[in-house]
DNA sequence: CGTCAGATTGAGCAGCTTCAACGTATGTGG
DNA sequence: CCACATACGTTGAAGCTGCTCAATCTGACG
């Protein structure tokens, strides 16, 4: 069932049998979320954490005037709310972009990983790692990119994310987000999204029709948006 | 030694006397790094951690273009880049914003910690999603709030931090950061920066002269920068 | 056919940048 | 002790990027 996860794990290091038995023995319960509802709400403290099996989610925080930023977008394999098991209080939401399938791991189950299974603790740390890297990264696309180059640093981040779970076809992805999502994750208008989008259109380097994103040039686009895919640590390791 | 890390830990969680021992056995030396000086280059496969005892430095990444972004504002007691423990490769740099006293932990000893001491391996993880809180409270601050209240929310932020610490005295931080540098931490040009402090200044919020920076309005500053601490984690947990 | 969510377009404006100059404090070599 | 250099802060003017407001278009669906 955890085939995205694994996935990405032992993209990253080795997985021992036990260890793969041990974290499918981990999920309590599978949930399922529909579109735009939460997963998690701030201010909660839940029980479980959540590891998203198929969809789309993100984590978000709404400004007193109302504003939203949403702070990362998660697809399958993430691991969306570890967090919460060491955080305690949830300091932002978590939403469904699309229907979610969602693999439930109680705390409790984390714990007694932590307490017995040292190097599976270490991989899962390092998922948050990797979470963080992202967060950096987008804060220095937030602080240094033009909206354009923005839009284009993110378009290349998802392809390859999905891409190591087995979700892009040639250069294809689905991703089905609104551009008032996309302002929301870029911190700009939804008007200015779509003129940028139009702007990487015209210049030939991505096709993107209802939620089929399709990459014209991808050495462009790259470019474009100062794209290096070190920070997203697809690197075979002893951890 | 470590006095300034055993206080964030213990602000939120209990430390044994023995966890102390072994996080003091950890330390194989003690390292100055004067200040404008890298402590880790982006690149580097550092096989040690740095722990800051004394001073400030700055995550950072250098763009194409040479602009630079600063995605992290370190204090005593930060395990800087604890990181690279489970990354192994460094996305970014970290560089020394005064001069700083840091407390080097070796890979091996960080991985004897996970193996046979899962509470405290658990609390180190827990340093890094701490970071991590901050790093999306960050990108909220810089996607959704305007130049002026960013730069209130980062003021709170700091004061906060170095409190805990015990690094503030009344309602005065030494905060020896130059204009040039919260403009990299911002996302703004050195020139507004200095426009937008004049004006927290003019409005009676903060005094700034030198490295000292005191909080004339706490009430008004955290509404001005849209300000809550629930995301820099100061509670106390069975963790 | 009407409704609704999402995409698109235009016009005017605000916030922040850039460029360039100038001020001020501190340090340094002759 | 002065002349000069250097780092940092401050100021003004002009321009660009992205925002706001408001209207229109498009396709899916009951």
């Amino acid at each position: 069932m955890l085939t995205p996860l694994i996935l990405r794990l032992e993209q990253r290091d080795r997985l021992s049998d036990e260890e793969k038995r041990v974290l499918e023995n981990a999920v309590s319960r599978v949930r399922v979320v529909a579109a735009d509802e939460d997963v998690v709400r701030e201010g909660d403290r839940p029980a479980e954490s959540c590891l998203l099996l198929e969809g789309f989610a993100a984590r978000y925080k709404i400004l007193s005037n109302g504003r939203r930023q949403i702070t990362a977008i998660h697809v399958s394999g993430d691991f969306v709310d570890l967090h919460s098991f060491l955080l305690k209080t949830m300091d932002h939401g978590v939403v469904a972009l699309t229907p979610c399938r969602i693999a439930v791991v109680s705390h409790a189950a984390l714990e007694k990983i932590t307490d017995e299974h040292p190097h599976l603790t270490r991989l899962l740390w390092l998922m948050t790692l990797i979470d963080g890297a992202i967060h950096r990264e987008w804060l220095t696309a937030m602080g240094r990119l033009s909206a354009t180059a923005h839009m284009a640093h993110l378009i290349c981040e998802l392809f390859l994310r999905l891409s190591v779970v087995g979700r892009s076809e040639e250069d294809t992805i689905r991703l089905p987000l609104t551009q008032a999502e996309l302002g929301d994750t870029l911190g700009l208008s939804t008007v200015h999204v779509n003129r940028v989008l139009q702007e990487l259109r015209k210049d030939g380097l991505i096709r993107w029709q209802g939620d089929a994103l399709t990459i014209l040039d991808w050495e462009r686009l790259k470019q474009v948006g100062n794209f290096t895919s070190t920070y997203l640590n697809f690197q075979y390791e002893q951890r």
